[in-house]
DNA sequence: TGTACATCAGTGAACGCGCGTTCACTGATGTAC
DNA sequence: TGTACATCAGTGAACGCGCGTTCACTGATGTAC
């Protein structure tokens, strides 16, 4: 019963402590369990906060999604290639929260439409997206088309992340390339071709 | 002790029951006991042919991996448009067998560097796909620029993959758009833009 | 101001369950001589 | 041809462990009167 446990809400050390275990060990590792061992409280305690393991994953992914939403934001309120920029932001923020990343896209371990939270956090983030592609591809496209860019551009910065994050693209590169730079090279050559006036030759 | 399980090696039993319950409840609800339970043998059985569960997914995943080279290997021997043609065969391998593709790409449960046959599995498709880098850009890129060039085709085909299998992306299809529409309309798109001539104009 | 009661966060013992793992076994097939 | 032994696939009982869940509890804080 140490002191320290009551200087933040339990809430929020369970919290801490679940995507601790889920970045550490992965979302297999997460148990009511072993959340209040590595909280330092009863195994009983967290069932005060949430009722069960799917109301913690709800919560996590309810985080991650509010955080994505705001560096789209960020990215679109004041970055003049918001195409590169929102990638290499998505691919940031599964590096940088890989705990919050694991869980965010999985409806099996986070239902949204059960954690009308979670749902919101995501939807301003898919919003964010829908704002990229009219800016970035046309205002003026139907909603379909608006659709189909939009998951094209998701796709593609998910799979860079998700291939970083648990995949083993990692181990692929070579011990002179970094990850942060083939972001870079990668997040450049498709916005370059994606969107806007196309070069005229392939680049080597 | 029916007859029937001795119709088939008990080896292919146990893989073809591991891979349906990947495949239908998830990685997580894959344990030698289930498997066990699921091909109709003692609990015991399955340790005859796999000492436990990581090399039952890595037998999967050497599956797998041999799945998507043949299909890459017969797009590159056969297909003007190998580049479109490849991400299409690489999301179908996904939405054909799920129960692979969680595996294959996750080296916390399959560790290649431990299982030589998944590995080399492993290194055909990765072989073919920069045989596609090459084919698709330019047959004269240093190996840096050819490793780019196929994370960034990888990552993309990858994301849309695992969209599809695991994620969200399904249900945000709206209903009069079905999924392999969606991919060949993406496939089509990024293929014309990515590579080859660009166009002069976005496409509406 | 004091008493009596309610609420609320967290504890800790106890339960049944599925798991991996061990171990001794059975019964069929193959092999030595 | 027969006997004796080895091997091999698969069985089934037993173990200890971590899990989710239940339940009765403690001790601090708040509230009625």
């Amino acid at each position: 019963m140490s002191p320290s446990k009551h200087d933040a809400s339990l809430r929020a050390t369970v919290l801490r402590a679940a995507v601790d275990i889920v970045e550490k060990e992965g979302v297999g590792a997460l148990s009511m369990r072993e959340v209040a061992r590595r909280a330092g409280v009863s195994h009983q305690a967290p069932y005060h906060y949430f009722s069960d393991r799917a109301e913690i994953l709800a919560s996590i992914a309810e985080e991650g999604f509010d955080t994505l939403a705001d560096a789209f934001d960020m990215v679109l309120s004041s970055d003049p290639e918001p195409l590169e920029a929102c990638y290499v932001a998505y691919v940031r923020m599964a590096l940088d929260h890989p705990g919050h990343f694991r869980i965010m896209f999985r409806p099996e371990l986070c239902a949204l439409e059960e954690h009308p939270n979670a749902q919101r956090a995501a939807d301003r983030a898919f919003d964010a997206l829908m704002r990229l592609v009219r800016r970035v591809v046309s205002p003026d496209l139907s909603p379909d088309e608006v659709l189909t860019w939009a998951v094209g551009f998701w796709t593609n910065a998910h799979g860079m992340a998700t291939l970083l994050v648990d995949g083993p693209l990692a181990r692929k590169l070579p011990p002179h390339r970094n990850v942060d730079d083939m972001v870079a090279e990668v997040a450049h050559l498709w916005a370059q071709r994606l969107v806007g006036e196309p070069q005229s030759t392939v680049e080597r």
